[in-house]
DNA sequence: GACTTATTTATAATAATTCTAAATTTGGAA
DNA sequence: TTCCAAATTTAGAATTATTATAAATAAGTC
């Protein structure tokens, strides 16, 4: 199932309505690979819409995070919170010189899970696993 | 060597100033295990000086930040930073509802730093692993 | 189509953090 | 020790992400 379903399944089978701007939020954050935060969403949907509120974005993002579907990434370097739609067990990995942030899947993530939830009896919600590095090409930068 | 002189030390290295307002954070920072926010800190040690601002507070912490030797824990619920002077490779476990985080050994995550480098080349700098869900007590309250 | 309720909107309120400029303190040099 | 330049602290103002509010609008149901 796509990603774009997921969100909007989720919203639905929570009993919320699938309303035009709702289900906007949704596309963007399943076509997007670049961690938006809520004002990106908000300056790029707001085109789209005659009327358009920054507090239906958070409404939605909120939801979604409440939910599951969504991750939220704070203190990632600016002060907002950058949100992740897949939520599968991966590390983001920001580059501190050029700020791009990766996903990758990791071997070990996909297992902590059970590993803390057998240790520690949380309910666990969601996670964020963030390395902080130089990626090859700023590590060659840095050396010219 | 204790944490106390890790931090103070860190801020020498660096050509920073060790007055006595910037030891009274990093006592206290390393004294806690209770990741404890900026105004936590300064709620605390406004006490011990006849004057003590909170600019300080942030200032010492930006500091300790950037220099590698504490993590800031954005993100949590509340709506404030939490900083954690223990940056050996564990888990930061939150619960969203009554906002405390406890650090959990990992045999995962010890293993997280070698697998992301051989993966991707970057160079580590940094990590924060994050969790967040309900802590059983908290999962009890939710279900009365 | 009318009704009930959820949602959207625009704006105001809140609160964490950052900025500013003046006053103070620090560590080094004479 | 005493002086000096530079770093630091302070108090408060400014900034800004997020949340709350209340009136207007749209959805889904009968």
């Amino acid at each position: 199932m796509s990603n774009y379903l997921i969100l909007t399944q989720t919203l639905k089978a929570a009993g919320m309505r699938l309303t035009p701007q709702r289900t906007a939020v949704c596309r963007f954050l399943a076509e997007s690979d670049e961690h938006p935060t809520a004002a990106m969403i908000y300056d790029e949907l707001k085109l789209q819409f005659d009327s358009f509120s920054l507090a239906t974005v958070y409404n939605t993002l909120d939801a979604l995070v409440k939910l599951g579907a969504v991750n939220a990434l704070g203190g990632v370097g600016d002060d907002s919170v950058h949100y992740d739609a897949d939520t599968e067990p991966h590390v983001n990995l920001a580059c501190l010189s050029c700020n791009k942030i990766v996903d990758i899947p990791s071997e070990h993530v996909t297992h902590l899970d059970d590993e803390i939830t057998a240790a520690t009896g949380y309910k666990l919600l969601g996670a964020r696993v963030l390395y902080y590095g130089l990626c090859p090409d700023c590590q060659e930068s840095s050396n010219r």
